[in-house]
DNA sequence: GTAATCTTTGACCAGTTGGTAAATTTTTGA
DNA sequence: TCAAAAATTTACCAACTGGTCAAAGATTAC
């Protein structure tokens, strides 16, 4: 007899078969295309398990609900999503700092476009599911704004809003992931991915060298 | 009797009466609240019929169907949504013309926020529905990408690429329309959208002309 | 080998969804 | 005023939705 109450508690505390390891792994990675393309409430689990290829009832014995695997994929995708913020460091130098950042999350943009889009979906829809979530990364950025503050202090950088500057970082660079679909026509399916985020990268690091240098 | 097929024909060539003008700017404005906060998908004709205040089958006699709704605001918002870059002057100073296409879309992303993000939405599922609507975008900007490139061989701009400048812009400006709930925890409820959105002119204008002076 | 456990499946269900049909009520124009 | 047209409602439907259940099939540990 099938034993739900362990086995679909994804992130339980039981030791995980290898079959239950492989078969999540498949689920979430079907999860991510669909609910990244289609938001929440616009995916559908029989969309997850013909993606997974696997049945319905097989993903729910996995997953409990719907959004038991959607709030996994949220959970997994926050911790990579902040990293680059919290790297920044105090001690370098302030515009290496910041365009490395900036290398950082045009990277993230390039290899984890789903992520980005997952992310930017439930931010879209009002945030519902991860308001929670949402306060860490503001202490996070209230850290870091104060690190930018001490360094406009220090005279080492523009003056400026670090909130604002923070944004803006996420705002170019998500872009490329998020409004890929845009991005596309507009440059043309000719242009290769790799050479659009160098682009990209050579775009912003010359904006940010001008607009923060002191 | 009814007849459907010229009343919901919302974008029809027979004229239509005062109570159709009436309901059917109640219909849209409830769509676009519904839309832009669910997607397409998402959304449901009864929540829209909700936010309207009339029965599920009353819309329906307005509009055939979820997708027409749909069509007509992207269809409408779209006009709006180039303006802004079309009023970009060759003519004009290149910073000024720039700062103040910037100034344009803060004041879209501001007062239109359920639009742009009803845009989003569509272009983050990978915009399905406005394919053809997105080549005149891409015609566009290609023209304005041309005016760029000459005030740069002029040497009144600091040499970079157009393209990128354009979504730099689009996705600085749009983001506090799109990301507002991630943006409203960061700044905190207390800080105002007003004040908010002049903290962001400031600090893109700022941006912008140091790293666009050549 | 075999019993206990884990995995998979097919049949099913109640609620929701987009949309329809016909009858009724309201508005309009002569 | 009154009939034609327009607007609204009630009742309905088939397809889809998230999720359940019990039974059958596959693995594992001894």
């Amino acid at each position: 007899m099938a034993q739900p109450k362990s086995a679909s508690r994804a992130a339980g505390t039981r030791k995980r078969t290898r079959i239950q390891r492989e078969k999540e792994e498949i689920i979430l990675e079907a999860a991510l295309d669909v609910f990244s393309t289609h938001g929440f409430r616009g995916a559908t689990i029989d969309q997850i398990a013909d993606h997974a290829g696997l049945s319905k009832p097989n993903l729910l014995y996995y997953f409990r609900t719907k959004e038991a695997m959607h709030r996994q994929l949220l959970d997994q995708l926050l911790e990579s999503w902040l990293r680059p913020l919290h790297e920044i460091d105090a001690q370098g130098d302030p515009i290496s700092e910041i365009q490395s950042y900036i290398g950082r999350k045009l990277e993230l943009a390039r290899d984890f476009p789903r992520e980005s889009r997952l992310f930017a979906n439930e931010i879209l829809q009002g945030a519902p599911r991860i308001q929670e979530e949402l306060v860490e990364l503001r202490d996070l950025v209230e850290e870091k704004a104060q690190i930018i503050l001490n360094w406009i202090r220090q005279g080492k950088l523009a003056k400026c809003d670090p909130h604002h500057l923070i944004f803006s970082i996420w705002s170019t660079t998500q872009h490329y992931a998020d409004f890929d679909a845009q991005v596309t026509v507009v440059l043309g399916d000719a242009k290769k991915t790799k050479d659009r985020f160098e682009d990209a990268g050579r775009f912003l690091s010359q904006l940010y060298i001008g607009g923060l240098k002191p």
